[in-house]
DNA sequence: ATGAAAGCGCTAACAA
DNA sequence: TTGTTAGCGCTTTCAT
C-alpha cells in the first residue's frame, strides 16, 4: 500500500488489467464485461482511487463541472445561485462549483473574472455562469458562458436577466398611486445594464406622471457601504424626498437604517421601496415593500441556456428576460 | 491568429524559442537573457497566453493556489473568509479560491468536503483551509489542510478556533450579573467541537452559580431554519427562561423574531445573548449584545498555518485558539 | 543561454 | 472484450 495517492495505474496494477480499461470502467463506457467491471470496481473502493481533474480535463477536453462566478456572496448572488444549483439537477452530469475572484471587503478589480475564466477553462470548467459581472472589453473568451444581470454591452454573451426598466416602472406607479410627488432615487453599479435600465425606468415613469427628478438622482453600487452616502445626501435635501426608490433591496434596507438613525419612522414620515426581493427584505423589522426579480428561476434558465451551448445547441432565447412583479409590504404608504 | 486558445507551443513558435525558455520566463526561472525574456513576454501578451492550471499541476505538482471550503457562504464563515484573503497578501505567491460543496438549502452530504478536496488536490490546490468541516473518520487526506472551527475528534489536523467554553462562560455570566436565574440554551451543530465546548460552557457556568439547567437545554444547527423549533420550544415553556444564550448569533437574531412574533420585546420581556458577532449583528434594529470572536484573525492565522505547512515547516501551534471577547450592546437587560 | 527529450495521469483511436 | 499507443500542455533535467 503505497503512502501516496493512487493514480489509474495503481488500480490497473492491481486489477490486472490495462489502463484503457480503468478509464472504461470509470466513465461508464461500454466494452468492458460485467466481472472486470466489478473487480475494478473493488480495487478502486479497496485503493480509494480517484481520478485527478487536471489529467483528465488534459485529454478528455471536458470535465463535467460548470462553475458560477460571483463578485462576492451577497443575497442576491446567493439566491440565484440556488436557482443554478436546482436547475443542475436536471443537466445530467453535471456538477457545480461557485467560486467569488475575491472574499475581501474591497471591490473585486475589474476584469477579474477573465483571469479566473482563463486559467478555469479549459482545465477545470467546461462552462461557466457569471453573476453581474465586470467582464468588460476582454478578450473573447471561447468558454461557453452565460451571464446574469449583464454590464453593459454585454451582448456578447447570452444572458438572462429581468425586465428592469418595467419594474422600475412599477415602482414609481405605486409610490405614486400611494400620492408621493417628491421621490428620490438612489442608483446601483453604473456599469451594469441593471442599473442604467432601472434609472431610466425611474426617470420615464416620473416624467410620465409628469413629476421633476432635480436633484432627486443619487448612484450607488448595490452595496450597502456604496448606499450610506447617496441615502444621506437625499435624506438631508432641503425639500426631504417623501419615498425613496432604491435600486435594490440592500440599499433600501441601508435607506431605512439611517432614516431610522434620524429619526424619521418609516413609512409614516418616509416610504421606501427596494428592487430584488432578498430573503432579508421579508425578515426586516419592517417587511419592505420591493420589486421583485424570480431569483430562482433566474438561475434554473441561467444554467439552462449553458446546458445547451454545452452540447452545441443555440439556446432559444439569446437573451432572456423576465417578469418583475411589485410585492407591497410594510415600508411604503401615503405620505404624511 | 488560431482561434483557439493558445498553447506554450504556440507561444514558443511565435517568439522564435523553445517551449522550455517559455516554462522559464513564465515561472520566472533564471537562465534566460533579458531580451529574449522581453521578446516572451510581449509575444504571450500579444496572444494572451495563460497557462493551464491542469497541464501545470500535472508536471509541476503544485499550483500555487489554495482553496477554502466552506459548507455554505453564511456570515461566519464570510468573515473569516475576509481574514484568509487578507493573510494571503503575506504569503508569496499564492491565490486564493472559495468554495462550497452545495449552494441550495439542503445540508451538504456529509464528507462532501473530502470528495472535493480529493479531487482538488494533486490537481488544482496546494492545500486547503475547511471551515466548520463536516469531514468524519475518512481517508486521512495527504493534502496540508487546516480546520477551523473543528468537528469533535478532529485533532488529526492543526486547527484555529476560538475559546468557546470561555466565551460560553462569559455569556452566562453577563446574563447572570443582570439578574436572570431562568436562562435556555439554543445549541449547535452537535458534529462541531465549538457547539459541544459552548454547551459544556454553559452548563459548567449555570452550575457554578448555582442555577438549574433542567428543561432549558435545546439543540439547532447554528442555521435559522435549524433554530426556529428550539427557540419556539424554548418560549413557550411552562415557565419562560427570561433570558436565551443561543450558541451563534444567526440562531439568537432568530430567536429575536420569533419573539416578536409572540409579542414579547427584547430586552424587556427576554434577553438574548449570541455567539460569534456576525455583521448583522450589530446592524440590526436591536444591536446584537453577544460573545465576540476575533473572526478576521481567525483567517489570518489559518492561512498563516497553511502556509507554514506548505513549505514543509510545522506550525509553532498544532491547535491555535484565540480569545472571545463579550460585546455588550442592544439586546440584554435586567428581568422584569 | 538555450533546446531536446522524458514524462506527469489520463482518454480515445485503433489493433489484436 | 481487451490492450497498445499516441498524445493533451506543461515543467524539468541534461545536453549543447
Amino acid at each position: 500500500m503505497s503512502s501516496s495517492r493512487p493514480t489509474i495505474r495503481d488500480v490497473a496494477d492491481r486489477a490486472g488489467v490495462s489502463v484503457a480499461t480503468i478509464s472504461k470502467v470509470m466513465n461508464g463506457r461500454d466494452g468492458v464485461a460485467e466481472d472486470t467491471r466489478q473487480r475494478v470496481k473493488n480495487v478502486v473502493d479497496e485503493l480509494g482511487y480517484v481520478s485527478r481533474i487536471g489529467a483528465q480535463s488534459l485529454r478528455a477536453m471536458r470535465t463535467g463541472v460548470i462553475g458560477v462566478l460571483v463578485s462576492g456572496f451577497e443575497p442576491y448572488a446567493t439566491e440565484v445561485l440556488k436557482g443554478v444549483a436546482q436547475g443542475a439537477l436536471h443537466v445530467p452530469a453535471v456538477e457545480i462549483m461557485a467560486w467569488s475572484g475575491t472574499v475581501g471587503d474591497a471591490p473585486p478589480p475589474t476584469g477579474w473574472e477573465s483571469r479566473l475564466l482563463l486559467r478555469l477553462g479549459g482545465s477545470l470548467i467546461d462552462g461557466a455562469i457569471v453573476i453581474a459581472p465586470s467582464l468588460i472589453d476582454d478578450p473573447l473568451l471561447d468558454l461557453p458562458l452565460v451571464m446574469v444581470d449583464p454590464h453593459q454591452g454585454g451582448e456578447r454573451y447570452p444572458s438572462v436577466r429581468v425586465d428592469d426598466r418595467d419594474g422600475a416602472r412599477q415602482a414609481v406607479d405605486h409610490l405614486v398611486e400611494l400620492g408621493h410627488r417628491r421621490i428620490g432615487y438612489l442608483g446601483g453599479r453604473a456599469d451594469l445594464e441593471s442599473a442604467r435600465e432601472r434609472r431610466a425606468g425611474y426617470r420615464e415613469a416620473m416624467s410620465a406622471h409628469g413629476l421633476s427628478t432635480d436633484g432627486l438622482m443619487t448612484e450607488g453600487d448595490y452595496t450597502w457601504n456604496g448606499a450610506v452616502g447617496p441615502a444621506t445626501r437625499l435624506l438631508h435635501l432641503p425639500e426631504r424626498p417623501t419615498a425613496i426608490f432604491a435600486s435594490n433591496d440592500m440599499s433600501a434596507l441601508c435607506v431605512i437604517e439611517i432614516a431610522h438613525a434620524m429619526g424619521l419612522e418609516v413609512p409614516r414620515d418616509l416610504s421606501v421601496i427596494g428592487f430584488d426581493d432578498i430573503p432579508d427584505a421579508n425578515r426586516a423589522a419592517h417587511p419592505l415593500t420591493t420589486v421583485a426579480q424570480p431569483l430562482t428561476e433566474i438561475g434554473v434558465q441561467a444554467i439552462a441556456m449553458l446546458s445547451d451551448l454545452l452540447r452545441g445547441r443555440t439556446p432559444e432565447h439569446q437573451h432572456l428576460r423576465l417578469e418583475a412583479h411589485l410585492r407591497t409590504r410594510g415600508t411604503t404608504a401615503a405620505p404624511a
